[in-house]
DNA sequence: CGCCTAAATGAACTGCATTCATTTAACGTC
DNA sequence: GACGTTAAATGAATGCAGTTCATTTAGGCG
């Protein structure tokens, strides 16, 4: 196998004793190039015209040469995600208050995944080993959650509780508006039906905003509450 | 076509004017049958073993044969999802006072998913339309929140927060137990390093139980308060 | 100057979901 | 009791995905 692994990104330096030299860098294929040309075919053509091939045509070569780079298209989806996770806002936990930090770092981060949806799955299970951006993100939390007073041996649980959070509520952007629609069962769910019926919408553009802030809202106000008691212990 | 759609389950008349008669039907393929077909082989091959040869292997027919049944490998998982929603215990609603109703519901969406993670972005985006169990769980939970209290507006987004972290949380159990090593990259990034190092994990048998835990408490405690603070006003 | 090696090529191969024309067999009808 | 209708099973074929491999290309280094 030529490439180890996808993921041992930009920083560690090109291991070229064989590169057209002069210029910087003027090659055809690369980990950069194909991220870019990934994401620019999933804002094309969606997440269904993410082929191999696909992205092959649109870098001008052929399929099998990504293969020199890539070791399978589960990488591609790996380059991707570390690639997004530089667009998560991370800079308000070193300006502003935990809770305020927590709420714009939280929307960012669901805003970044709601357009990703499918690399979900891949991210929710991935190694962070080798992905700096994902793991710069992580940094800049835990630094934000410990100056805030938060016990270290807490810090990740919640970060991480956040984090499925933000994730099924990426989901949820993605579901069509009718999706509780009850159709011919709504006469044997009464309750549920009227619920739907008269859900509040208001501040808010959609049912999954709504809900988004209703829980994010919940979640900061509950973890806050678990801060206190821990330093007054 | 011939199927209208799958999840039109059980209930719904067979409307056979066609079949071996006397005995209480001994068709060769139903829906059922390849439900609970499928989540056989899901048991003893995996998701990927889930494919529609296989299913049809494992059920002595030809692969062509599913389709009169279903319009599609789409619908078959939305009878795996419907099936198992039917798992998901909201007995608690009606038997317990809000808080640990939604705990012990909550923790048991998460288990019956957990082991159904390739469900997960299915369900989230799934019309509830037709799918008789997923709507009764809905029923009786959204039942549970208004004899709690709870105004009608909240209740969807409230159960759709919950969800949110539930289905997030499913996904989390799934991911290796190493997946915050951050290897060579452990140098540039301490704070997130260390704190992975001394992470909490009493109480629960592992980190994502840890981070279940700590979210679902916070966000009920969060619930809870907002839904006094609805009350007093 | 010729070797070494990274990287591109194109022709395979595999397994998948899905389609279709055809056959099968039980039912209700005449 | 034969007949036509119709749901349902068949098996061959289609198309597309990801991936592999033997081969070629071309630059850099000794």
């Amino acid at each position: 196998m030529t490439t180890r692994s996808a993921r041992d990104d930009a920083p560690a330096p090109p291991p070229n004793g064989h590169r057209p030299a002069g210029r910087p860098t003027e090659k055809l294929l690369s980990k950069e190039l194909m991220t870019t040309a990934a994401l620019g075919l999933i804002e094309t053509r969606g997440y269904e015209g993410l082929t191999m091939s696909g992205l092959a045509r649109s870098l001008g070569v052929a399929p099998s040469a990504l293969y020199n780079h890539v070791a399978s298209k589960h990488d591609v989806l790996l380059l991707l995600q570390d690639h997004l996770m530089a667009r998560v806002d991370v800079a308000a936990f070193s300006e502003l208050p935990w809770p305020d930090a927590v709420r714009r770092w939280a929307w960012s981060y669901r805003d970044v995944f709601t357009h990703h949806a499918p690399l979900i799955p891949v991210i929710a299970v991935l190694p962070v080993t080798g992905a700096p951006h994902t793991l710069a993100m992580y940094e800049a939390v835990a630094a934000g959650f410990l100056r805030a007073g938060w016990p270290e041996p807490q810090v990740v649980p919640a970060i991480v509780a956040l984090e499925s959070f933000i994730f099924g509520s990426a989901f949820d952007v993605t579901a069509p508006a009718d999706i509780f629609e009850s159709g011919e069962l709504a006469a044997a769910n009464p309750v549920f039906t009227s619920a739907v019926r008269t859900q509040d919408l208001s501040d808010t553009g959609s049912a999954a905003d709504a809900a988004f802030q209703l829980g994010l809202e919940a979640l900061i106000a509950g973890l806050q509450a678990q801060l206190k008691a821990a330093q007054s212990a």
